[in-house]
DNA sequence: TCGCATTAACGTCAGACTGACAATAACTAT
DNA sequence: ATAGTTATTGTCAGTCTGACGTTAATGCGA
């Protein structure tokens, strides 16, 4: 392996924040505000920085553009982008990394992410770079993991009822699921959620019980959607 | 984002390629001949050149290490690993990339490969760098892909039988299954093997029928296993 | 206080799938 | 022919799933 061989390039780690918001799923875009693509809708990212590793450039970002703590979220890496010109700047390794993370009021202000916001992803398209391919990734990624994990309640805030875990997977999947099978499923597997004892009232209607994420991790047997695209 | 944070790194291309091989599941290995970790077990691979894709890349590396054409056996990324300190010489971010071929004689003979030699992956501990965590990711991926697609017939030649292919789900996932229990469920699932009508005599025995891989990439439903350990 | 609309939660039942095991078929060797 | 060996088809009960009916708990208006 001669030296010649070796190919000096930058690492950018770009991300996926998703949300299920207004009963859609959504994804935090930002407008780039430098070229190339200045003015056009990208996916939050940065270039990875000296002793930091991937997942660190990925929590750091998230902060800057969230202002939230990226070790409390489910953070995982979806894949990497190499394609030789996929970045006009020069040779850039692009590592994508997916969030899930609940309808929070994002409390970044004067940050880097003042232009910062929530877009439904069935819109998000004709984004800078490769992003659309990214998110599109991101997006399969996410929905399969409703299916075989139990994070879909990281899309939940620390209470949700099983109407809201249901909303949930019917956003993310863009699919509808009988609630009376729903809840039959949920509330027997094993360590999925655990009861709190309290009740949410609704406008009208019958109170729903409210329960916080379960132990499990895995689900087991999984939960099929029956549209299988990706 | 200042251009003092733009960290410059080389990209490595790093190959998990596994077989089935002596009712084992054998991983690709090659003895370091340079340092770091010269003599030592590791995974093959090289750094990405210019131009080129990271799917490229692992490609030129297969094609290097086993002589054999990419294009037509599956391969697909695993992960990036990018700790600051994972490889001595510097900054180097690798992408791990999974093959699945079946146990072909490997026709290289004076190339790179000289020292590639089949490891069973039970045996394949103490590799250099962090191959060793790169190896288990490339694992746990290929038994989940058992589960859920058609790539078992990646592990068996052009023709093979359904104790063939039952013994690549044994192997791999380390766990006994029935057979005629796997037979009703490949023969069951539609577009999983076609039958070529030709059938294979054995030492003593009834003769099996031989079929090929069918069209379908998809499992639906899928075959689990029940020792789910990743 | 009594319906009544509305949402939550539990029940039922047939069909599909799975795991465990029995029986038969097609060979070779003796 | 008979035994030994491997391949293939069959059976059956338990489980899971999808479709759909029923009951429960609330607020609201008559």
């Amino acid at each position: 392996m001669a030296e010649r061989d070796h190919l000096y390039l930058r690492l950018a780690v770009d991300l996926a924040i998703l949300t299920v918001r207004d009963d859609a799923l959504q994804v935090l875009t930002i407008t780039r505000a430098n070229q190339p693509f200045r003015g056009q809708a990208a996916l939050p990212g940065g270039f990875l920085r000296e002793g930091e590793d991937l997942v660190g450039a990925a929590v750091r970002e998230l902060g800057e553009e969230t202002g939230l703590d990226g070790h409390r979220l489910h953070l995982e890496q979806v894949e990497a982008y190499g394609d030789p010109d996929r970045d006009p700047r020069g040779r850039i390794i692009s590592v994508a990394y997916l969030a899930m993370m609940p309808d929070l009021p994002l409390p970044t202000a004067g940050s880097d992410a003042s232009s910062a916001t929530w877009t439904p992803v069935a819109t998000a398209t004709g984004l800078a770079f490769d992003h659309d391919r990214i998110l599109a990734d991101a997006v399969e990624r996410a929905r399969s993991r409703l299916e075989f994990s139990t994070l879909a309640t990281a899309f939940c805030g620390a209470e949700f009822t099983i109407g809201d875990l249901r909303n949930v997977y019917e956003v993310v999947w863009g699919e509808r699921l009988d609630p009376r099978n729903f809840n039959r499923k949920v509330l027997g597997t094993e360590g999925f959620v655990t009861a709190t004892g309290g009740k949410r009232m609704p406008e009208v209607g019958r109170p729903a019980a409210l329960y916080r994420a379960g132990g499990a991790t895995t689900l087991n047997p999984p939960i099929l959607r029956t549209d299988k695209a990706g």
